[in-house]
DNA sequence: GGCGCGTGTAACCGGTTTGTCACCGGCATT
DNA sequence: AATGCCGGTGACAAACCGGTTACACGCGCC
């Protein structure tokens, strides 16, 4: 199990990596933003555990790129009683939230229910109905006919909605999930992604049997 | 959506149900640990809000109950500073933990990322009485009628009415919940909307029988 | 440089939804 | 009876929404 650590304080960051080391993680620690999303990239953790104030770069900012490559659990540290970013960072995708000071019991107690919650719920399948991703070619295969190749956005937008199967997903969400967090007016984006992915995997991009709209956002439809 | 919320505070508990009715959550009050599981088992909510304080049952034996039979996400409060209860409720298998005193804007926000997390945050049917919603859809299903396709504002009001099913339901909370803050007065648009869900709804909109017109406001009647 | 590709932005269309106005009738008060 | 208030109704216009076409930008690659 693989844990990033974001932190400029140094003391709390080796602090935060003993405890974790102690339990059994693995730690990689990030003392700035930058080098964060940089080792998040490299390394591509289980979760990460991220400090609100860093210099340079915030651990809002952080939280967000993240966002736009995954869905890793992510929890955020800041001072007690700053109620703004717990909103904010709640919104931003972040799954948890500690206030400090706090202690390494405490921290734990969180991360391993954290993962134990994250444990149940990943492993988003790749397939459903006659639809099939393969994220390593980023194509798709309907049915039994070719693959058929798609672009990085349009194979993120088709993987949520995989996960989702069957049940319309919200526009909003999809906007996070893909773009990170461009907060409304961008619904632009998305009408042209689908737009784009009718064109590919519909057999008749006008009547959409696959992709389909729905109240609030768009869904995948599986027999 | 609906949640469970177990507290023998009678004032934080009607704090906590107003918050959440009014985001059209729909709202099952447990004032103590053996009813706050009868109600689990009777009621199976989506999500259980839990103080840890109560007499007779601890919040932790109501967690374990809880747990024996069911995944879903709890969220348990107690006061601020007790790290044991924190490292015992998060063991036991509760997935959040809230600090009294807390803001009705962190609960909300907390609650929203555990139903995220737990992936259900949409497409529970709300129901009451014959009538059913499909948030996912935006339909309503009258008894065993065909379902009936809603507007936004429209689903948005019968959400608010069936959240308080029976009792009516003051006018200018229904402008603030259905609009956002419109500075009052505006009682045409609400007017508008009534017209208009009636048309859908009701058997014979010129008599109503479910939207019935209440004092200062309107209710929804289940039999 | 020229090319194709992936992505973002703008403009338009047709249909739906929503806001606004004007008017009606019931009812209580004057 | 006149008045004012309130809820209900019909009609119309403005705003919005999803789909679509077209085009611009940045980028890697011949």
């Amino acid at each position: 199990m693989k844990v990033l650590v974001a932190d400029d304080d140094a003391d709390l960051r080796d602090l935060i990596s003993f405890t974790l080391a102690q339990t059994g993680y693995l730690v990689i620690k990030a003392a700035d933003g930058p080098s964060a999303v940089q080792l998040f990239e490299r390394e591509s953790p289980d979760l990460v555990v991220l400090d609100i104030n860093m210099p340079g770069m915030s651990g809002f900012q952080v939280c967000e790129a993240i966002r736009r490559r995954s869905r890793v659990p992510v929890m955020m540290l800041t001072v007690r009683g700053e109620e703004e970013d717990l909103v904010r960072a709640l919104g931003l995708g972040a799954d948890d939230y500690l206030n400090k000071p706090f202690s390494p019991r405490t921290l734990l107690a969180r991360i391993k229910a954290l993962l134990r919650r994250a444990g149940m719920e990943n492993n988003a399948p790749l397939a459903a109905g006659r639809i099939s991703l393969d994220l390593e070619e980023y194509t798709v295969t309907i049915g039994n006919g070719a693959p058929v190749r798609l672009t990085k956005l349009e194979l993120r937008l088709l993987q949520m909605l995989l996960a989702n199967a069957g049940h319309s997903v919200n526009s909003e969400r999809l906007l996070v999930q893909v773009w990170g967090h461009r907060s409304g007016g961008d619904r632009q984006l998305l009408k042209q992604l689908v737009h784009r992915l009718r064109q590919k995997i519909e057999a008749d991009p006008a009547a959409p049997a696959l992709l389909r709209t729905a109240a609030a956002g768009y869904k995948l439809v599986v027999e």
